[in-house]
Formats: structure tokens, C-alpha cells, sequence
DNA sequence: CTGCCTTCTGACAACGGTGTCAGGGAGCAA
DNA sequence: TTGCTCCCTGACACCGTTGTCAGAAGGCAG
């Protein structure tokens, strides 16, 4: 048997209209509650509406309407099954749904072309909004869209060439955080495993490794930095070449949590997660069950989500002040791989 | 400064044809890449397309267009934020990117009244079809977008009171796989944790679960089998309480990935990870590195994902075939808890 | 009864595009 | 030159809805 009964045409305003023996514009006000309805003719329309089983086409009304809002919004980000992205989508349609607003979520897949191609296939069908986790060298393509008026907030990582709303952690900060911790559980030799360095945010966290080594008076051991560690495979094999070195390091920061996860794996394969501490960006759902359990600079990216979200349908609904720019706070969670002394013990406080 | 610059009118056609010097329909040709204009005409409308950074409003074409797609489709999951459903968010996206389609990714928190909501909402947003994680006891409400001729996918779960598309694991032989996993380990008095027994998976995941018990001759004890375990705190609690009886399960399946990582953090919390099997029904990012590894039968959502999709789009474009159900393959991943042998050793094979 | 106000109601244009169709010009054979 | 195509092009109606506006009907004070 087939599962499609016959596809008959949908019916419309007219076909409602018709059928309740009224005009077109009395069915319009009875759809959107509006007054100057008697009773008795609205329950005409709705009784022709539940026989029917019509539903007013969003599209359609949002053409004439004033402000032609579509109620609904872009959501780009990395990769919708990155569970720190997970995250922030959740919060974000939180937000969104509480104003009748649909979303929708795409994958860049940190890629320029295909950020391009989402932004406008977004545009294309009106979204009344943006929020971006931008990649890449310039944001400038996405000026036309500003000058049209579709507000747009960035998320976790800052435009360039485009001064706009952005929320995000304080990278540079929370990396020096747990770069601190390291040194202050006696850690001198610390590696520092960090993502795309196109995007800004590894720059940051980098920078503030690099800083917090620098305040303590050390230095980056040649080659003890590594960027541009876009996969857990990766992280896992950049790891083990680290450990493989006459001169290993004895602790080391994992700046994002696809890295932490091979970092992770890459200890665990070499039997060596309880002597060499690790930190790692990002919280993982299992982490606190590890042994030892992983330390971690957790962000808030249900926060994140709401916040940007917040802000977006502030600018939707008018607000024209200047660019924001939203520091949400992370926290330091202290589980045990954080806390492994360095080997020989020349260990302060 | 503002962040907005002066937010000019969105450019329509109508302006570009002023600005082109040509008619609208020409504009129209030039940007649906029609045949029937000249090489000069076509250049002169990009340079004003590009000029006044025009974009087609796809809304409104498609008012007029033929068969009337929005290349748009609705994809309702539990919640966008677990991993599972994310995955399939993931692969539901590549597919319909190839068909230059957007996706609306929301989560219906496995409440009846939001989904239905959702399911108006995609409607009045005319998405060309829907793919849903169906909740509670009937589906039948969507009877009335099926006679409208929106094609329909359910994943996870089969619909009740309608025929239609469905792709799932076959969740009673799994569990089945689950239960003769621990029996042939030597268990016999076995636990299982799972999910809200209005969803149909979990009752077929229980069924399974029996159905092994009993073609091994085994009962299930008293009280064993607990269902309508929607959370993480809920599963570590109820493990708690069986393990605190005074003839404890030796095994548990937890049938549902949630329900997993509440059951691991009891196990550990109780030092008892090493001597209570447990399998779990869904995989976990870093289940391979606890010790012991987590046991899971690990379903496949990107193929799941991918397979709904696929026969979403084939009946977008026109298959009228009967409905089909597509059963995905799930494997067994023993990684240590689910082999860990019932203690007094009576253990077969 | 008249005049005025209020409440309901529907005709009509408009939103931003696409389908249809007819007309104008170029090219070519007879 | 005429007649017939073929290629371009734009006028126009229309998609499904909402904003505007004018008119009808009813209520009430004078």
C-alpha cells in the first residue's frame, strides 16, 4: 500500500474563505486573532479550518507583512555533532523557540567556501538573523548582508574586517589558567596542542599558553607547540611524538576537545595517562569517570548559545547600540590529570 | 558605533532590472540560469546583481514556481544536544546540502505537545518533508500533513496508527544480543535500566532483554527490570538501589545512552566497575578509555541519518512506492564491562 | 426620525518573484 | 522581396497572504 494517500492540493485562505462562506481578509483576521471578528463568523472560519486541515503559509504572509519577518533564524556552526556546538544549538533554539522563531543549524566544517555558501542560502530564504562561529582570514563578504540590515552575532570567535556583536571566552585568559596550573603543579616542559590556527581562537589560546609560560620565566621548548591539530588522530599521533622525544615534555594542554580526546587516547595507548598531566579545552561527557579523571577549562556553551541568541533577537527587534562584545566566564574543573606532579618534584606551593 | 549601518532596503528584482536597463522577467532568466538571453544582457544584469548585492528572495519564488518546494525539510529529534540524535542531525545535513536543502533541526524533548507543535510550525514554514523521532502513544495527528502530500520518514521509532517510512535498529534483537552477552559470561540475575516505556524502542529494547532471559531459561527477578529512566541521576539512582539489595544484580544493561553514563558514574562512584558487568546501548565518545572499557551495543545513527534522508528525498521527488522499513545494523564493541565474568564462576563456554 | 459613531466585513492592491504568451528583430531559403 | 523560423525580450496574470480603505449594519443621543 502506498504511504502517501492521494496528495491533494493544499488548501488555502481562499479555499477556507469559500468554504465558511466568508471573504478572504475575515479568515486572515480569524488565522491571526485579530479584533472586529463576531463569534459566530469566527466559528465558521474555524470550523472550515479544522475540515480543511489548513495551515496559513508562513512565506506567503511574511511577503506582505510589515518588516517581513520570517521568524526564523541561521545557526553556523562548526559542526552540528561537535558536542560543544550540540550544546550552543540547544540553547540557541531555547531562545528561538520562546519567540516562535525556527532555526536553522549547518556545518561549516571550518570552511570558507562552504561558510560562504551556507550565509547565503540563509539569505536567500530571509532569515531575520545570524549567528556565526566564523572561519577564516575576513569576514568582510558578510558586509552585504549588514548593509541590509540582517543583524548578525558572532560566536566564539571575533570578526575580522566587520565590527558586530560577538560572544565568546575569554581565550587568552583560560588558556593561561591552565597553563598556570600546570606550573604551579611543578611543570616546566608543558606542550601545547592546539587547533587550525586560521582561526583566531587557537591564536588565542596559544597566546595565552605562551604568556603564562613567559610570566613564570619559561619558555616553548622548540617544537613544543603544535597548531593546525584539526582531528583526534592527529592529536593522538602529534602526542606520541612529543613522548617519543629524548626530552619529553611532562605535561601538556589539549586547546580544544576533539584534541583532549586524542590526547587522551594517545596516553592511555602508551600507558602513560598517570604520569603525564593534561588539560584539556572544553569539557567531555565522560571525563570525570577517567582514571585519572580529566582536568579541564570547561566553557559554558549553554551559555554561549543563550547569550548570543538573546543578543541577535535584541538587534531582530530593534536595537541599534553599538557592537557588543559578551566575555562569558569558564571554570577551571579539577579532576586529577591536572594535578599530576612533574617527575623530580621541584614543585612550588 | 552602531554595528547596523543604515539598513537600506533589501534590493528586489524590480531594482535590478532598472538598474540593468532590462525587464524583470530577464532578471529572472539571468538568475535561474535560464537559456534565452544574450551574452550581453546576461553580463549587464550580473554587474547590477552585484552592484546593489541582490539576492532572490527563495520564499517567494517558490510561491509561484512549480510544485512549489521550499528546499527546506523539518527534522524533529529528541534533542539536538545528545549525541545520537546529533549524528543524525549530521548526516541528515550532508544529504540534504547535495540537494541544496536546508534543514530546521529541533527537539521535541520527547513531549507530545512540542512536538506537535513543531510539526505545525515546519508545516506553516511548508518544508518539503519531515523526518521525525516520533513520542507517545499515536501519530496519528499527522495524518492530515500526510493527505496534504508531505512526505514523512520516522527514524528511531516505527509510528503508530499510520503507515509510513521508518528506519531503525532492529532494537529487540540487539538487546536480545545484550542479554546473551552477559548470560553466556556467566550472569543470570541480570539488571536493565531503560528509557520512558512510552517510546516504542524502549519497549522493544526490554522485550529483547526478556525474550533472551527466557531462551535461556532465566526469569527476571523481581523488581530488575526498571523502565521510565529519563535521566542520568535517575539511572545512578536506581542502580544504587538494586546494588544495595541484598541479592544485587551481577550484570546490568542500560538501554539507552543517557541511561549508560548515569549507570558507569554509580558503578564508579561504588568502586564497583570491575565486578559488575554492564553493557550499554548506544556508544559513547570516550567509552574505550574507562577502565574497564564500556561494552556497547553501538547503533549507527549516520547510517540512520543518511537512510532516512535518502528515502525523504525519494519521495520529495516523486516515489510512491509502498512503505518501507530500513533496518540498520548495530555491532556489539566489547571493551571489558560487559565481559566481566559473574562472580561463584558458574560461567558457560 | 436623523446624524454620528462603532463594529464587522470584503474588495482591492501589494509583497517579490515565476509561468505564459505575444511581439520584434535577425537569419535564411525560395 | 516575401515568408518562415528561431532567438530575445518584456507585459501580464498569478502564487497565498496581509495592509488599506470604504461601505454596510447596528446602537444611541438628540
Amino acid at each position: 500500500m502506498s504511504p502517501q494517500t492521494t496528495a491533494r492540493r493544499r488548501p488555502t485562505m481562499r479555499d477556507v474563505a469559500a468554504l465558511a462562506g466568508v471573504g478572504l481578509k475575515t479568515v486572515s483576521r480569524v488565522v491571526n486573532d485579530e479584533p472586529n471578528v463576531s463569534g459566530d463568523t469566527r466559528e465558521r472560519v474555524e470550523r472550515a479550518i479544522d475540515a480543511l486541515g489548513f495551515a496559513p503559509n508562513h512565506g506567503a504572509g511574511s511577503l506582505r507583512r510589515e518588516g517581513g519577518r520570517t521568524q526564523t533564524i541561521g545557526l553556523i556552526l562548526d559542526a552540528v555533532d561537535n558536542p560543544f556546538s550540540a550544546a550552543i544549538n540547544r540553547a540557541v533554539e531555547t531562545v528561538a523557540t520562546a519567540r516562535q522563531t525556527a532555526v536553522f543549524a549547518a556545518s561549516s566544517d571550518d570552511d570558507t567556501e562552504r561558510e560562504r555558501a551556507l550565509v547565503a542560502a540563509f539569505n536567500r530564504r530571509r532569515v531575520d538573523g545570524l549567528i556565526v562561529t566564523a572561519y577564516g582570514p575576513d569576514q568582510g563578504y558578510l558586509q552585504n548582508e549588514r548593509d541590509h540590515g540582517v543583524p548578525l552575532v558572532f560566536i566564539d570567535r571575533p570578526p575580522i574586517g566587520l565590527l558586530a556583536d560577538v560572544v565568546l571566552t575569554d581565550n587568552v585568559a583560560w588558556a593561561g589558567v591552565a597553563t598556570r596550573h600546570l606550573i604551579d603543579h611543578g611543570h616546566s616542559r608543558i606542550a601545547f596542542l592546539g587547533d587550525d590556527l586560521a582561526i583566531p581562537t587557537a591564536r588565542d589560546r596559544r597566546l595565552g599558553h605562551e604568556r603564562a609560560l613567559a610570566a613564570a620565566g619559561l619558555e616553548v621548548p622548540d617544537g613544543f607547540s603544535v597548531g593546525n591539530v584539526t582531528s583526534a588522530e592527529l592529536a593522538a599521533a602529534e602526542l606520541e611524538r612529543l613522548l617519543d622525544r629524548p626530552d619529553p615534555p611532562t605535561a601538556v594542554v589539549t586547546a580544544q576537545n576533539v584534541i583532549t580526546i586524542g590526547g587522551v587516547r594517545a596516553l592511555h595507548g602508551r600507558g602513560r595517562q598517570s604520569d603525564v598531566a593534561l588539560i584539556g579545552f572544553d569539557d567531555l561527557p565522560l571525563a570525570d569517570l577517567l582514571t585519572p579523571g580529566i582536568t579541564v577549562i570547561a566553557q559554558d556553551p549553554a551559555e554561549i548559545g543563550r547569550a548570543s541568541a538573546e543578543r541577535l533577537f535584541a538587534r531582530i527587534e530593534g536595537d541599534d547600540g553599538p557592537a557588543e562584545t559578551i566575555i562569558v566566564p569558564a571554570r577551571l574543573i579539577t579532576r586529577g590529570s591536572g594535578e599530576i606532579p612533574a617527575p623530580g618534584g621541584a614543585q612550588s606551593r
